[in-house]
DNA sequence: GGAATCACGC
DNA sequence: GACGTACGTGATTCCT
């Protein structure tokens, strides 16, 4: 069957680019039409399976049409400049597709397709039709459907005669009548005054057309609607006329030359990547791109047998490799590649081996050391990492496995889930699908690895990566592996006590609400409070009631039962999270062993897991008892913390220079009572706690990127008034307004905003039209190189330590990295003289115009550290 | 297995 | 004025 589909190409760009956030690639042209006509393109191939396709363009400014009526079409919009872009990239998008494009003098596309609509249902084609304007309904028939996009273009509406029937209780080619009735807005057609859909709706129900109604004038009900419509006939007829779609377009092509094959994959690769469209360029690796790069090695059976630059890979499916080791390993030179299970690995043979490597590259050095120690190898002089290379690139690509990150230099291998299958349908696989599947991953990794460093190098990070990112990975997975010693009496004890109080305020509880229920569910918790109690309803979820702490706290004088309730949940929250998750995580050695991952937090942070490590309750002294578990190696150990204080506002003051803060910093004072006594024009005596609260707030604010709105809800003030703070502190800092602002523009110039040592965050939002969204950038903007430069100084100091030979004569060992704070155990005698040093590297890791302030305590476990 | 809600840290 | 509001991890419930 043939099958034919004809787009109205400039109703289409309309629709995509308002359809769509306003995107753009990395050289500054909007992308957002263009991507949602890709995307359209693909949908319509893959679900309707063309034979036959063509897009039709309005040609110039003046039509047939403009010569019976000179105001068709006027008082229209200018096309906006960011769209205007994008017509020429679309007309190539097309060609890239084989689709044929036609466009012709003194008609619109609505003719075109109307013309190719009709020559089609005569030589027996299936036509669609696709548009965002409703005139082309005209063009229904039995074998013509027209597909009507609402709100942006996914959204479809299909017009086939009973469709048009149901809907208004006309035929197709009434549609023209209606519109010569009522006219059109957009169009710029008039119609008759007083009639607009309703009304000619029901004078066509009556007469059947324009034409009709005229002729009947006297049956019409209604005075002054039959004066309208006797001193409008002529407008009614050339409206009708202006609605027509003629049918009858000279055209120099006949129906064979629409034929659609569905090829030049090449062309469309190209601009999807010169657009950056990263998942339709996915799409064509799954499926048309036959262009996998066949990796061709010699497979050898000795390592020996390797040159002196490899490419290392430990490969072991599971996540934790803290617990699991691997299974097989892959080495390549890029011209021989070594497989081996990893039972059968001789030791000393491999670690010679990796010892005398020029280079080694590798994805996830951390990883790779981790399953090393399996093996009873410590080895750390791994080159290059081209998982930390890829999240540097851009961290708001998900870090997923080899495959991912090597399409991204358009290497295509199977990814892992795909090799080892997922939930149900997880495979072991073995034998020469395995090997190959091995041999592609070390080679991919070999191949990317100086293309990553070209790229790193290319955008400014490559001494990030090498000198920062890199030899941290090493200093990680030494305090991964260390782990922490954790006392499992001490939150035995504490989980029995925990129990105790929790069972008896979950009695009070039932007493107080009447009945039994489940009190860690927000839902039956919520009708509990609010149908049973009849609580007044402070603020709602997606999904029902609220039942957060701010609400809780609202109710309390409301009712006795809230109090046990927030009891109840901060209890509870500590015997699952901590004391009895905690115990979960000892592992044999009576440690804990956490994971840092480096390649996720987008301002460049670490996060922890398994467990989480860097949330440890602290504010409340019940949840910071959880603490006194977490103690030294042995009674000769102290914990010793070293935590940077206000290092994200001394960072502010050192990109800003702002002077009054600057000062404040040199002079070592109070952050927050300074800030109150600018914000609130105050003098330091009289700075009152509420004042310097504030003041805190705000700053707390400036470090986080939160908004009006946040800083309202964190303080129980209006958005008015938290603006009102805002401004002020604004005000108060003026060079730090002038970064704000200026910032603002950079992510605006480049896509980007940069930290201190370079590391990039992309804010496409930023040109978003979405308000939340926009705001939400701008925050991001101005939040993201302060965070992320501290994220970077304590990074540095780090590796600093690490590569410090007066530190290391020390036997402290590093455990724990808190964000703006280090977790150090370290022999009772030695912690005195090892303070100055281990602050002196931290304070001087990088020099800012502000000094940097480490203050620290030690204790014989972490609760005592303060 | 995933979404929603809640709570902990920085 | 819109609209939902720093980043993470983890536990729990509840639904598919």
């Amino acid at each position: 069957m043939k099958k034919l589909i004809l787009i109205d190409g400039n109703s289409m760009a309309f629709r995509a680019f308002y359809g769509l956030p306003l995107l753009s690639n990395q050289s500054g042209l909007h992308t957002n039409a263009i991507f949602g006509y890709a995307r359209l393109l693909e949908k319509l191939i893959e679900e309707e399976a063309p034979t036959h396709f063509l897009v039709a363009f309005d040609a110039g400014k003046s039509t047939f049409r403009h010569k019976q009526y000179e105001e068709y079409k006027g008082g229209r919009q200018k096309t906006p400049p960011e769209l205007g872009e994008q017509f020429a990239p679309i007309r190539r998008l097309i060609d890239a597709y084989g689709i044929k494009r036609y466009e012709v003098e003194e008609y619109e596309a609505d003719d075109i397709i109307g013309t190719l609509s009709r020559k089609a249902d005569e030589e027996g084609f299936q036509t669609i039709i696709i548009s965002g304007d409703k005139d082309l309904t005209q063009l229904a028939s039995e074998n013509t459907v027209i597909y009507y996009t609402k709100k942006g273009i996914s959204d479809i509406d299909r017009y086939t005669p009973e469709h048009i029937q149901e809907i208004y209780g006309l035929k197709p080619e009434q549609i023209i009548d209606l519109k010569g009735l009522m006219g059109d807005k957009s169009d710029n057609i008039p119609g008759v005054p007083g009639v607009g859909e309703k009304t000619a709706l029901k004078l066509l129900g009556e007469h059947g057309s324009v034409e009709a109604v005229l002729e009947n004038l006297e049956g019409v009900k209604g005075k002054k609607l039959k004066e309208n419509l006797m001193e409008h006939r002529e407008d009614a007829l050339m409206s009708k006329s202006l609605a027509t779609i003629y049918r009858e377009v000279p055209l120099d092509f006949d129906m064979n030359s629409l034929a659609f094959a569905n090829e030049n994959a090449e062309e469309k690769y190209e601009i999807f990547k010169e657009l950056e469209f990263e998942s339709l360029l996915k799409n064509m690796d799954a499926s048309e791109t036959e262009d996998k790069k066949e990796f061709d090695s010699e497979r050898v059976d000795a390592l020996d047998q390797l040159g002196a630059d490899v490419s290392f890979h430990l490969e072991v499916r599971a996540d934790n490799y803290l617990v699991h080791g691997p299974e097989h390993i892959a080495v390549t030179d890029g011209e021989r590649t070594f497989i081996s299970n990893a039972e059968d690995i001789d030791r000393e043979g491999l670690e010679q081996f990796l010892k005398s490597r020029e280079t080694i590259n590798v994805y996830d050095i951390k990883r790779q050391m981790g399953l090393l120690k399996h093996l009873d190898i410590h080895f750390e002089d791994f080159d290059t990492d081209i998982m930390l290379g890829s999240f540097l690139l851009d961290p708001s690509k998900k870090i997923i496995d080899v495959a991912e990150t090597v399409g991204q230099f358009s290497v295509n291998i199977d990814s892992d889930d795909f090799h080892y299958g997922k939930g149900r349908n997880a495979k072991q696989p073995i034998g020469e699908e395995h090997d190959k599947f091995l041999t592609d991953k070390v080679m991919a990794v070999h191949h990317v690895g100086p293309l990553m460093a070209e790229s790193l190098q290319k955008d400014d990070m490559y001494d990030l990566w090498k000198d920062l990112e890199i030899p941290l990975a090493k200093v990680l997975s030494g305090m991964e592996y260390r782990g922490i010693t954790v006392d499992a009496a001490r939150l035995r004890d504490m989980e029995s006590e925990i129990k105790e109080r929790l069972d008896e305020i979950e009695g009070k509880i039932y007493e107080l609400a009447g009945e039994e229920f489940n009190i860690n569910s927000p839902k039956q918790l919520g009708v509990v409070l609010f149908e049973k109690l009849e609580l007044p309803v402070i603020k709602k979820t997606k999904t029902g009631y609220s039942t957060a702490v701010d609400v809780l706290e609202e109710l309390q004088s409301r009712h006795e039962i809230v109090s046990y309730l927030l009891d109840y949940r901060s209890l509870s929250k500590l015997q699952s999270t901590y004391v009895i998750g905690l115990q979960g995580e000892i592992k044999e050695d009576s440690r804990i062993h956490t994971r840092f991952n480096q390649t996720l937090a987008q301002t460049g942070r670490l996060s922890s897991v398994e467990p989480n490590l860097q949330n440890i309750p602290i504010r409340i002294d019940e949840g910071r008892r959880i603490r006194k578990a977490f103690v030294p190696k042995d009674d000769s150990h102290v914990l010793l913390a070293l935590d940077y204080s206000q290092i994200e506002l001394r960072v502010l003051a050192h990109i800003t220079s702002d002077e009054t803060m600057t000062s404040a910093f040199t002079s070592d004072t109070d952050i927050h009572t300074k800030t109150a006594m600018e914000v609130f024009g105050v003098e330091r005596a009289d700075v009152t706690s509420d004042m310097r609260r504030n003041a805190k707030a705000v700053n707390f604010g400036i470090v986080y990127g939160i908004s009006d709105y946040g800083l309202s809800q964190n303080l129980g003030i209006t958005r008015k008034e938290a603006k009102t703070f805002i401004d002020n502190y604004l005000n108060s800092f003026p060079e730090v307004k002038l970064f704000m602002k200026s910032i603002i523009q950079d992510a605006k110039r480049d896509g980007y905003v940069k930290t201190l040592l370079n590391r990039r965050r992309y804010i496409p939002d930023i040109q978003s039209r979405n308000f939340n969204a926009k705001s939400f950038a701008e925050r991001t903007a101005m939040n993201s190189p302060i965070q992320g430069s501290a994220a970077d100084i304590i990074k540095l100091a780090m590796v600093k330590y690490e590569k410090s030979e007066e530190a290391q004569k020390f036997n402290a060992e590093l455990l724990l990295q808190i964000h703006d704070e280090l977790i150090f155990d370290i022999p009772r005698e030695e912690v005195e003289a090892f303070i100055p040093v281990i602050k002196d590297i931290m304070e001087n890791a990088m020099a800012l115009s502000v000094p940097l302030k480490v203050d620290y305590g030690y204790g014989s476990d972490w609760y005592d550290v303060k």
